[in-house]
DNA sequence: TTGTAGGCGTTATCAA
DNA sequence: TTGATAACGCCTACAA
């Protein structure tokens, strides 16, 4: 097994110092162009490549930044993921995957991990714990939040705005004639994005004077289909059932889904349905499910464009973007 | 802006030597009971955290793996970056997430990255191209294929048995009675799990004595929902329209959904469909739609498990792993 | 423009 | 059990 080879090494056959090699690799300082020749000869006859660790620890910077998500098998985060990477990779960037599963004690674990192996920035998808942890972290090393948003702090982030496209959703069940719209929900106080949502759907009700019934919002604990299909179904066999389904997320949404599909209700005839956050089957499905879309690629564009500035410029002021919904009405409302 | 705090303040502030620390840190050697509890007070006391890059550079060993993945927004390899982070977690290792989007060049470069960061090893859903490089590259670090084997190669792989899933899907469509079954395939000649898939529908063909007509297998070159679905909707508007249709992965299958869902086609009544790769929503949507599910998780947790095992025994023969698919025949079959 | 020397924060070797 | 000392591979004053 060869040695690695090293700058020394190329500095030995170039007939250079190692600084001078160095120089060329770093491309600051001026080198003669033989020399520069001999070298880069040197570089490519012994298969150089330079050590990012050492370069790190001289530097103290690595060319990396952490991403830490809740669920990256969520097609929601995973495109997230998807712009993240491609901004980050054009400017040479690579990117070090964290998954919490919602788990205030992973991502805290995860925090620990990213500081230690000194990442250029994070951009952090936060359970809405550790929220003190998180503050402190943002004094040493960039960070920006995406999807949500600790409320108590003030560091940057890159959002969409929750509330106005719960309230285009509900608005639009409202002026379709629909008078009871329930609202499937799920159970997680720390969360933002659903309060926000569900704030939207009071909104819309409140300004057509209609009663916010608290027997139409299912509050589920957890997401698994066959729980929230269940509590679906229990809520449309009521006297008295809804005729308009407003889903707040895609996991809730497969549960809504299935007990529609098990009673084998027509939409939109019998039932009409909204989701928030839009998938790609959506589309293409009999009848074509209505959503609201969120920009997930732009969103993990836009939120590792805002880190690279929090990189470049030392005492970059905090910035917070939101970003528009979309509401795609399709064949089920 | 406090200086970062290195072992020598730990031993200053312990009144130990920077080698008794070091020892304490990694744990291996032994140490006085009265120098440890020192040690780990003045550890506590200064808030300390040792430097993963000095480490490494010390050591040589990053306690991280790339992981290479062609579509991290596509629910098959989301689902194997999460079987993948779970068990990198457990043992303390992180991820260097790398997206190709299929694109060679970019493989290549990312290849690179991961090499010049001296990760410990690599699980890469090959490309089907750079196929020396990589052959190389597993000659130095440890390296997984994963869902995708390049054929020339004989280093480790966690890939799924195509062939007999593709068999079986065609199978169940025969028993059904139909005869006129048509393929929707990806052209890209260089991935295998497609053309082992297209294999198994061949083998249940002629073993059921039906002809291979090459008017029923759809070659499409651009994966968009739209592209396919026009190729769809010509091929069912034929005067002889195959009676079942098999798409070869999920991507594929929006299109052709979309395009049943365009004609009005009542399945299983008028066309029966079967998918390669399961997705969540197949199950829950009305009907609910056949597939061959892939235990993408569980590739990941192998794939991971296995470089594991790379990464500690130095001369590790290459190991293959063969998982099996699960049809799952719901109603639109 | 070039080279020498020192250090980034650890760990490992060697004596004591 | 402990402490000097020397790397790991690179970058960067500083001096020439």
């Amino acid at each position: 097994m060869p040695r690695k080879v090293t700058i020394q090494d190329i500095s030995r056959v170039a007939g250079a110092s190692p600084s001078t090699v160095s120089r060329v690799l770093t491309g600051n300082a001026s080198v003669s162009p033989e020399k520069r020749l001999a070298i880069e000869n040197a570089i490519k006859q012994l298969n150089y490549r330079p050590s990012h660790i050492a370069r790190s620890l001289k530097t103290s910077t690595t060319m990396s930044v952490g991403l830490l998500l809740n669920e990256i098998n969520n097609p929601f985060y995973s495109n997230v993921a998807r712009g993240v990477e491609e901004v980050a990779n054009q400017r040479g960037y690579s990117l070090i995957l964290c998954n919490t599963n919602e788990d205030p004690e992973r991502e805290l674990q995860y925090l620990h991990v990213l500081q230690d192996k000194q990442v250029d920035g994070i951009i952090l998808g936060p359970t809405g714990h550790n929220v003190e942890h998180i503050a402190q972290l943002a004094e040493r090393t960039p960070l920006v939040q995406i999807d949500r948003q600790i409320e108590s702090n003030k560091l940057s982030a890159v959002l969409v705005d929750n509330e106005e496209g719960g309230y285009q959703a509900v608005r639009a069940f409202i002026n379709k004639g629909h008078r009871r719209i329930a609202l499937f929900t799920w159970h997680k106080p720390t969360i933002p994005t659903i309060a926000h949502r569900r704030a939207g759907y009071e909104r819309a009700l409140r300004e057509a004077n209609l009663p916010i019934d608290p027997t139409l919002v299912v509050d589920i604990p957890e997401l698994t289909p066959e729980h929230t299909a269940e509590l679906t179904i229990a809520l449309l066999r009521q006297p008295d059932p809804p005729t308009a389904l407003f889903a707040l997320n895609n996991r809730i949404a497969l549960g809504v889904i299935s007990a529609i599909s098990q009673l084998g209700l027509k939409m939109p005839q019998e039932v009409s349905l909204i989701v928030f956050d839009d998938l790609d089957f959506f589309a293409v499905v009999k009848p074509a499910i209505s959503a609201v879309a969120q920009p997930s690629f732009q969103m993990g564009e836009e939120a590792m464009r805002l880190l690279f500035r929090q990189i470049e410029t030392p005492d970059c002021p905090a910035e917070i973007v939101i970003l528009p919904t979309e509401l795609i009405l399709r064949e089920t409302v």
